[in-house]
DNA sequence: CTCCAGGTATACCGACCGGTCTCGTCGAGA
DNA sequence: TCTCGACGAGACCGGTCGGTATACCTGGAG
């Protein structure tokens, strides 16, 4: 799991199921990207639903730990949409990984877990900034909408908007232009 | 495509793809869903990429006129937001068909023009209903995203919030239990 | 009567699926 | 020196993928 080997597997399986889709992507694909044989990627992970859990897990923590480094040096709400346009740099237009994966699996997938635990951490996360749980599922609302958004819309325009949405305009009044 | 047939395996196709994923569904097994030869699914659609197309256009058509049903008797914002609600006792808890295939789909498929047409008309009819582009925007964003709730929380909880928040309750009031 | 659309049944195609297996190699630690 | 874990090469498994082909049946319109 730790080997060279089980690294490179898991960064090209992150690449490949995002960019693809998880069921599109087959584990000897997997394997030849990232340049090691099938035998190597079971003994690593087992199964591809094994990997798959491992894909969001380690997903969760890169994002996580950038999040928690941006706060650090600054910390307040949009500093949360500033990480979300910031990644979108490499996340391309494809949007959220979570949301995408939650899109494909069963809900019973030992994966869905992440997903869920993952989605739950950023909002308990609004929350410890706001201290109004009430305030925070509606911020929380608001990125969960501007990134699925971003996923068909191929812009971060709607993430941009909700930003200025949440730097506290009241709800009716206008940011464009 | 009109034939007796060519609608039983749409039927079948849209509650297979919506439940399963759109990759994870096979051709045949859709026939077989539908008591048709592989054959006769190929003489109707021609291929698994214009059966995808066919599902998304048929499933905005279905939406679009349940929508526009409720608009006619009760015009209003809110009324969008209950056509989610209402929809989501058969959509069950996997969320927006649209979401979900716009994970799965390349983004140059010709089914995401179906999708993204979809989310425009939507947005439109906000801006209709409203007369108001820039709160139309904030509306659809809320809608986004409590229906993007509901695929990894797996109830409704959102989307009623949601729907109280778009009830021109100022941004900050709480409307929880 | 004839023709044809709309079917059924079934075999087939090459490619790929997730997963297992054997065999061999290589380098580091006891 | 010997062993053991990490890995490569590659064959193999049963099954499914999207898609095509051949042959046959049937009911209704010309």
């Amino acid at each position: 799991m730790t080997t060279p080997a089980g690294q490179r597997i898991l960064e090209q399986a992150s690449a490949l199921f995002y960019a693809h889709g998880i069921t599109a992507v087959g584990v000897a694909g997997i394997a030849e990207a990232a340049g090691v044989t099938k035998k190597t990627l079971y003994d690593c992970f087992g199964s591809k639903s094994a990997l798959i859990t491992a894909y969001l897990q380690r997903r969760h923590n890169q994002w996580w730990a950038e999040l928690q480094e941006r706060l650090a040096e600054r910390p307040g709400v949009d500093t949360v949409f500033d990480t979300y346009l910031a990644h979108s740099q490499f996340d391309t237009e494809l949007g959220c990984g979570f949301q995408r994966a939650a899109a494909e699996l069963p809900h019973d997938h030992p994966a869905f877990a992440v997903i869920r635990a993952h989605k739950q951490a950023v909002r308990d996360e609004l929350e410890r900034l706001t201290g109004d749980p009430e305030r925070a599922d509606f911020l929380f609302l608001l990125l969960e909408g501007a990134v699925a958004r971003r996923a068909f819309e191929g812009t971060t325009e709607a993430l941009e908007y909700a930003r200025g949405v949440a730097a506290d305009r009241p709800t009716s009044a206008p940011t464009a232009d």
